[in-house]
DNA sequence: CAGTACATGTAAAAGGTTACATGATTCC
DNA sequence: GGAATCATGTAACCTTTTACATGTACTG
C-alpha cells in the first residue's frame, strides 16, 4: 500500500452542502447556489456548474424531490420570473444528510499557494517574499472586514438562535483564521526586514527586476 | 474554441513544487516526494501519481532534465538500490519557477469539512457538533505537537539559514493557525455546554443514536 | 525468506472549473 | 430597448486520487 497517506476522501461532499440547504427548506438550483455564495463562502463555495448536475443526480437518487407550486406555497404567490425549479429534502435525503453529519470529519489537505510561494522565495530577492506577506496581510483585513460585517447583519437574517449559534461559530473561525494570519504577516515583513539587514550571512542580493536570478 | 490559451496554465501547482525542490540541487521523484512529504505537507501534499508524470512533463518542455551518474556527483557513490533518475533544473526551468514565484498568489479557496459539517449539524443534537469541536481540538493540539518538533529539528536539516528564515515562516504560519484553531474549538465547546442549558429556546434534543432525527 | 523501504511508473475514475448556450423578467 | 439579474443547464477540459503493476535491496 502507500506509505504516504494521501489522506483526503474524495466523497463527493457538493451532495452535502446542498442538502443541507434544501433541509432548511424547499429551494432551486439558483437558491442554493445564492446560499452559498452569501454565508458559506469563506469557507465553502460551489459554482452552477456543479450544483445543478448534483441536485439532478439526488433526485435520481430519491435524497430530493422536485416540487411543483402546489407543494410550495411561497413561490406560487410571487410571479416567479422564469419557470422556477425548487426541490424538497425527502425522508431518504434528510437521513443521508444526517447520517454525513454525525460522521467524523475528513481532515481538510492543506493546499496553501501562498505558503508555498514563501517556502520557495529563499532564491529570490527578499521584496519577492516581502509582496506575498503584504498581500496575505491585506487579504486577512479585507476577510476580518466582510465577517465582522456578516456577524452584525446576522440576527437579522437568520432569527432561529438554533442555526445562528452554528453560524455564527464558522464567522468565529474565519475571524480567528484572519486574526492569525494578520499577525503573521506582520510579524513576518517586520522580521524580513532585520533578516535582510544581516550582510554577513552571505547571501547575496538578487535582483528579479530583469530576468535574471540565481544562476547566470 | 480553446478556452484555456497556452500560456495561461490555470494552476497546476505540482509543477512548481518539483522545480521549487529540484532548484535546490539533483534529486529523483521519490526525493520530491519525500521532500514533500517530510517538509511541506503541513500546507501542501502530493503524490506519487502526479510527481512522476509532471516531472515527465517538464523534462519534455525543457525545464528540467535527467542527469546521468556522470553529471551527479553525489549518487555515484552510493551503490543505489534501483536506477534512480536525478534530474536537474534547467536555466529555463529556473526562470518559469521564479516567474512564478515573483507573481502574486492565488488565495486559496477554502473548502473547510469541518466547518460544513458544524454549519449544519443545527438540526441534529448538540453531541453532534460537540464531537466535531473535539476532534479539531485535537488535531489543532496533534499539529503544534508536530510543528514544534519540526522547528527544533530545523537547523540540523537546514543548514542555510537564507532558507531557513522561509522554512520557519511556514511553520510559523501553522503554528498559530493551529492556535486559532485549538483557541476556536474550546471555545466553542464551552459555549455549547452554555447554549445547550436554554432549554426555553424551543429546540428539543434529537436523538440520534438510532436513526431519528428532526424529520419524522 | 518475509517484510519493509526504496524506486518508477500507468490507467481509470472521480471531482471540480470554466465557458458556452438559452431564455425570462425587471429596472432604468 | 438595453443592462442587470434571475434562472437552468451542457460540454469540454483540467486536476487529483486511487489502484495497479513492476522491480531492487536491505534488515531481521
Amino acid at each position: 500500500m502507500t506509505k504516504f497517506e494521501s489522506g483526503d476522501r474524495r466523497s463527493n461532499r457538493t451532495r452535502y452542502i446542498v442538502l443541507g440547504v434544501l433541509a432548511r427548506g424547499p429551494a432551486s438550483g439558483y437558491d442554493v447556489a445564492r446560499s452559498v455564495r452569501d454565508s458559506t463562502s469563506y469557507f465553502w463555495s460551489e459554482g452552477f456548474g456543479q450544483i445543478y448536475p448534483t441536485l439532478k443526480q439526488l433526485a435520481a437518487e430519491g435524497l430530493v424531490r422536485p416540487c411543483g407550486a402546489a407543494d410550495c406555497a411561497d413561490q406560487a404567490s410571487s410571479g416567479s420570473r422564469r419557470r422556477k425549479i425548487l426541490y424538497t429534502l425527502t425522508p431518504d435525503g434528510a437521513r443521508c444528510l444526517d447520517d454525513w453529519l454525525s460522521t467524523p470529519y475528513q481532515p481538510t489537505v492543506e493546499r496553501n499557494e501562498m505558503l508555498l510561494k514563501v517556502f520557495f522565495s529563499g532564491r529570490l530577492d527578499p521584496v519577492v517574499a516581502r509582496q506575498h506577506f503584504m498581500q496575505a496581510l491585506e487579504e486577512a483585513q479585507a476577510a476580518l472586514k466582510l465577517l465582522n460585517e456578516l456577524e452584525l447583519n446576522l440576527a437579522a437574517r437568520l432569527p432561529d438562535p438554533g442555526l445562528r449559534f452554528f453560524y455564527q461559530a464558522t464567522i468565529h473561525y474565519g475571524l480567528r483564521a484572519a486574526r492569525a494570519q494578520e499577525d503573521w504577516a506582520q510579524d513576518m515583513a517586520l522580521a524580513l526586514e532585520g533578516f535582510v539587514k544581516q550582510p554577513e550571512r552571505g547571501r547575496k542580493p538578487i535582483k528579479i527586476s530583469g530576468k535574471t536570478s540565481t544562476h547566470d
